[in-house]
DNA sequence: AGCCTTTGACCAGCG
DNA sequence: TCGCTGGTCAAAGGC
């Protein structure tokens, strides 16, 4: 009796954007391009989303220019887009994080972390098949940010680039907890786990535990426990938890999310994420109201860039700038909608961030060392 | 008490 | 049909 839960819902789906289920396969936020790196992030999304287009697009870091590959190499699913993105080298993915980039999911307005576009991104070579990387088209009442958390949160920090493996092979690697996968704001249950032919260590499977909701995932680790590779599959039906009323361990109590076990997460990183994450969630504190939403780490300074965007705001064109709010720190990103691709959304960032996130965004952090990006025009 | 993980068994697809 | 493989179930135990 296995529930195809994914695969059923090929009904008459929603216009809805949705995004589909990802994985990784890169080396993680702290992976330096050890060469121009084609990642692909692959979302499957209506025509009339322009908002995910925008969300592929953010990757500044990526040296300027990323492209924007209609129906990508993602397999099926005249919906799914793929942006490509060039990571130079040397230029670490660390940089992409914390900045926050327009996202819309179906109902509401999510901002999205580059740390979630970074967890959108996907290896090419990870693309292929997979009964995993199935079709879209959920009756999704939001949008399911999910993958891109959990993405995110199997990031390793310590990844490096390794020459010796070539870009596109590269594999998501983690220094996760072993069985914590990833936290990505929702509450996962382990229902299975199996050591399958070809990899050294089991994998993982994990169900979603909101009630009905068919997301899944599996989780690949390599012998030493590292996550190798996570598969989403389906999208939730839901909100991410509410954080509040102390839920479930992996929920975040008070805006923070569970940053536990031996996870090393590069401070902006994770303070990104989280930040956003926390704004993400439909309720609660901090600034859910609006999700006028101080990017991870800079506040706006031009017009009302608001995460919460309206749909119609997405359409328009707009000029909005962000500062990054530490002191003595002159980061500056520009977003814009790109001129090419009204699908797309441009952020420039100027400059380069002089420390750390700040402690209070971020429950745990570490040193950071792979910073910010910088992509002046 | 409730939820989670563990783990062996079971099931389905495929060659 | 059989065996292999990947995915899921569900009982048991832990937290
Ligand atoms: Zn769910």
């Amino acid at each position: 009796m296995s529930e195809n839960e994914a695969s059923s819902s090929s009904s008459k789906a929603p216009i809805l954007p949705t995004i589909q289920n990802l994985f990784m396969g890169m080396g993680g936020p702290n992976r330096v391009g050890s060469g121009p790196m084609n990642l692909v992030s692959t979302f499957s999304s209506d025509p009339d989303s322009q908002l995910l287009a925008g969300a592929m697009t953010s990757p500044a870091p990526f040296s300027g220019t990323p492209q924007t590959a209609e129906s990508g190499g993602s397999r099926g699913s005249g919906n799914t887009q793929s942006s490509l993105f060039t990571i130079p080298p040397g230029l670490s993915l660390a940089g992409l994080l914390g900045s926050p980039l327009l996202f819309s999911p179906g109902q509401g307005h999510f901002g999205m972390s580059h740390q979630q576009a970074l967890a959108q991104v996907t290896a090419q070579a990870a693309l292929p098949h997979s009964q995993w990387h199935i079709q879209p088209d959920y009756p999704s009442s939001s949008t399911s940010l999910a993958p891109l958390f959990s993405q995110f949160q199997s990031l390793t920090l310590n990844a490096t680039a390794n020459p010796e493996i070539p870009p596109n092979v590269m594999k998501e690697t983690s220094d996760l907890a072993v069985d914590k996968p990833a936290d990505d704001g929702y509450n996962w249950r382990k229902y299975g786990q199996k050591v399958v032919k070809g990899s050294e260590y089991a994998h993982c499977y994990y169900k979603c535990t909101h009630p009905n909701c068919p997301v899944k995932k599996k989780v690949e680790r390599s012998l030493d426990g590292q996550v190798t590779e996570i598969i989403y599959k389906g999208q939730h039906n839901h909100q991410l938890p509410q954080p509040n009323k102390c839920s479930k361990e992996s929920g975040n109590p008070n805006g923070t999310y569970r940053l536990q076990g031996p996870f090393e997460l590069n401070p902006e990183g994770v303070a990104g994420t989280l930040r956003n994450f926390k704004d993400n969630a439909p309720s609660h504190s901090l600034k859910m109201k609006d999700q006028e939403s101080e990017s991870s780490e800079g506040e706006e300074v031009g017009d009302a860039e608001t995460i919460a965007n309206r749909n119609d705001e997405h359409k328009s064109k707009r000029r909005s700038y962000y500062k990054c709010t530490s002191q003595g720190c002159n980061v500056r990103k520009h977003v814009e909608r790109s001129a090419s691709d009204p699908k797309a959304v441009v952020t420039t960032y100027k400059g380069k961030h002089n420390h750390d996130v700040p402690a209070a965004r971020n429950s745990s952090q570490h040193t950071s060392n792979n910073s910010v990006s910088h992509t002046t025009p």
